[in-house]
DNA sequence: TGGGAGTGCTTTTTT
DNA sequence: AGCACTCCCA
């Protein structure tokens, strides 16, 4: 044992440090939310390397995120004087990445393949619904995406899903036809980089026993976020006897939606027989009120491996819960209160302001920002997704990849160029007809068309000799004053951010370069490509910051999703209304509510010493106002852990009855949709709390007709929305 | 080619 | 409401 291991080990408490030092064997940690996790994760593998001899060469962590993934590794270097490059640490994208770009001929891939981003094999997809003259009614690009991405996520070839009737066959043919264009493109989607390297190892056993024998150790970060696929991955590379290590928390899966599955960490359990289970329960991060109800609300759900967070630090503050009669009054309520927090000294960039769907911010953003107040808004265009930077990323791979018809087709006449879509289509059609890439395909064009695609050509061959053997900057700057890129946004009115982000990609390249030692861990073998390949891949694989460059002293905004694995001083959870959280959506999904339900614990366990919950009778939502009860994740937490800062419960749930409060404020009047009488038949109005027999009390949202047809529609939370008849249904003011 | 009008959609999102 | 997308005309 090295010397430096006691100092390596101090502080962990007794399941800490049971995980951290488990002997080798397959483990899996229940890692409650703020009960050290990361810690754990690094410590473990700082521990394996001091310790057991195990070399940094055969330690294999993942996560998914890059951020994440530069956490360990940074936290890993301050704890051993170790060089982190031989170490395999990324996330499961951009390890995938690294092994197809070391194996290009196993895998069948090009050796300067590029990776389509979302929006990327958006267009490649549309691109052949096009070639094939196939009805996008018929097949939405997004769903016919979705389709795609869901059967790659379990492993599903276009040749082995089951189609039963034309509509699947046809789809499953497109699927097949997907997958050919991407493979003539040398191009790769997300979740093909991830498919492809698994096969590369299921059908290569010498490949694939390398990499079992390499990897001894296997530490997985976020293991209920992983997938079918990803966790068919894992097993196979931890097939030749690796320990695998995974560290979760079932309660914070939040990703159902996008194909994770819970069920991973029990079939872990099982099919590695892991003997015992360890719990980190003991909470780092919350006041005991905060971790109370996060414990009362998850309680509700009936799947679950089971753990009770606790803490030793106090109860703190309440909970304050705060009603508000619309959005906008909410909205006037949480920058008064965020005004007093800084006022008594709290940090801006330690409040969040949290809110379960990114249509929210927009009233939240308005009244920060009336009231000076600096904020910053998580979510939305990344840098490496803004258009004039696809633009000037499609330059490059064409550079890289000529045949690269995404790329290609994204700037043959961008700034124009005179080619318009008579020609390009004419372009497509040979194309398609050779079974060529588009750039292949210019050469037999005749005609006008062929001019002008010909000097498109020349231009890509200028840029290509132009940048040979110029450092990366160089050819990012190159490639751009060639492109008339620069010129175009110089010409656009709206132009001058823009021209900034280019100037900002040159910046981008140069310290891509110059951080080379993180490079060769996370992305890739770097000496294995150019710089430029490197590059590409990185744009791809790590989509930059939201915003650049903002004061880091500001409110903190971003949806419950972009908040996980944070934690802020302070935080506020708005739009507590059913319907909205939970999301209605959701409640049509079968276990919808308990991932709901998960989210709102992720939400709540995110509060270090306050959090504020809020929610609005009325809300404008899509242009409509919408009358909401307040959401039963609010119900579930004992009442004593509440603070009230408005009379409690004016808009109950499921309440019992209220004497009604005048409204602290004017209400503003009551928007009444077209066509729609404000005042419904029979002396109800829009707004009102009823109560009805059976479905309990509900808020009447919107009614139609008069004298025996008229009908109003009432949200009844719990029960649903429901339309019933005056003339039948029995309903009493609430 | 580019802009203006008309249409339709709208949960969450990393890679 | 707001945004992305398409279509059609100058």
């Amino acid at each position: 044992m090295s010397s430096s291991t006691p100092q390596l080990l101090a502080g962990l408490n007794p399941q800490q440090l049971a995980a951290v030092t488990l002997p080798p064997q397959h483990a899996l940690i229940l890692a409650g939310a703020g009960s050290g996790k990361t810690r754990v994760l690094t410590t473990r593998i700082a521990w394996l390397i001091s310790t057991t001899q195990v070399s940094p060469h055969s330690v294999l962590a993942v996560t998914f995120t890059n951020k994440a993934a530069k956490e360990m590794l940074t936290r890993l270097s301050a704890m051993l004087p170790i060089n982190t490059r031989g170490m395999w640490i990324g996330t499961f994208h951009g390890l995938c990445n690294r092994l197809l770009r070391a194996h290009h001929k196993e895998a069948g891939l090009p050796q300067l393949f590029q990776i389509l981003d979302q929006a990327d094999q958006l267009s490649a997809i549309k691109r052949l619904l096009k070639s094939l003259d196939v009805d996008d009614e018929k097949f939405p690009p997004r769903e016919l995406q979705h389709f795609i991405n869901a059967q790659k996520e379990q492993g599903t070839r276009a040749g082995a899903v089951e189609a039963w009737d034309d509509f699947s066959r046809k789809r499953v043919e497109l699927y097949e036809a997907y997958e050919r264009q991407c493979q003539r493109e040398g191009v790769v989607d997300f979740a093909e980089l991830l498919l492809r390297s698994f096969e590369l190892l299921e059908r290569n056993e010498i490949l694939c026993r390398h990499y079992q024998q390499r990897f001894r150790h296997i530490l997985v970060d976020e293991f209920q976020d992983t997938n079918k696929l990803q966790y068919r991955w894992l097993k196979l590379l931890a097939g030749g006897g690796a320990c695998l290590f995974a560290v979760g928390d079932d309660d914070q899966s939040i990703y159902g939606f996008r194909g994770a599955e819970v069920g991973n960490m029990r079939d872990l359990e099982r099919e590695f027989k892991v003997a015992n289970v360890i719990r980190l329960e003991q909470n780092y991060r919350s006041h005991g009120n905060i971790l109370d109800a996060a414990n009362a609300i998850i309680k509700n759900n009936a799947s679950r491996l089971g753990k009770n967070l606790w803490t030793d630090a106090g109860s703190g503050e309440p909970i304050r819960v705060f009603e508000a009669i619309n959005d906008l009054e909410e909205a006037r309520w949480l920058v008064e209160e965020i005004r007093s927090l800084t006022r008594e000294g709290h940090s801006r960039s330690e409040i969040a302001l949290l809110y379960r769907s990114n249509a929210q911010s927009r009233v939240l953003e308005h009244a920060l920002f009336n009231a000076g107040l600096p904020y910053r808004v998580y979510g939305g265009l990344r840098f490496f997704e803004r258009q004039e930077i696809k633009h000037a990323l499609a330059y490059l791979r064409l550079i890289a990849n000529p045949d690269d018809d995404t790329a290609f087709a994204r700037v043959v006449n961008f700034p124009t160029r005179g080619i318009g879509a008579r020609s390009l289509e004419q372009l497509a059609d040979l194309a398609q007809a050779q079974g060529s890439s588009l750039h292949a395909a210019i050469g037999q064009l005749s005609g006008k068309a062929q001019v002008a695609l010909a000097a498109f050509a020349q231009l890509i061959a200028r840029m290509k000799e132009g940048s040979a053997g110029l450092p990366l900057p160089e050819v990012v700057d190159h490639v751009l004053a060639l492109s008339g890129l620069i010129e175009h946004y110089r010409n656009e009115k709206e132009g001058q951010d823009r021209l900034a982000n280019l100037d900002e990609l040159i910046n981008a390249a140069a310290s891509f370069v110059s951080e080379e030692w993180q490079r060769e861990t996370i992305e890739a073998n770097a000496a294995e490509q150019s710089d430029l390949a490197a590059f590409l891949a990185h744009a791809a694989l790590e989509a930059g910051e939201h915003q650049a460059g903002d004061s880091d002293e500001a409110i903190q905004l971003m949806t419950v999703h972009s908040a996980k694995g944070l934690e802020f001083n302070v935080v506020f959870l708005s739009g507590l209304e059913e319907g909205l959280f939970p999301h209605e959506n959701s409640l049509l999904e079968e276990k919808g509510l308990e991932e709901e339900r998960r989210l709102m614990y992720v939400a709540v366990t995110r509060a270090r010493q306050q959090l504020y919950l809020s929610f609005a009778e009325t809300r404008m939502l899509h242009g409509q106002t919408r009358y909401n009860l307040v959401s039963r994740f609010l119900d579930e937490i004992p009442k004593d852990l509440l603070k009230w800062l408005t009379p409690k419960l004016r808009n109950a749930y499921g309440a019992e009855a209220q004497t009604k409060s005048a409204p602290a404020q004017t209400a503003p009047p009551l928007r009444q949709a077209k066509s729609v009488q404000r005042e419904s038949p029979g002396g109800l109005q829009i707004g009102q709390n009823v109560r009805h027999a059976k479905f309990g009390v509900g808020v009447i949202i919107n009614a139609e007709g008069s004298g025996t047809d008229a009908r109003v529609q009432i949200n009844f939370g719990h029960a649903g929305m429901k339309w019933l008849a005056l003339s039948i249904a029995k309903l009493t003011p609430a």
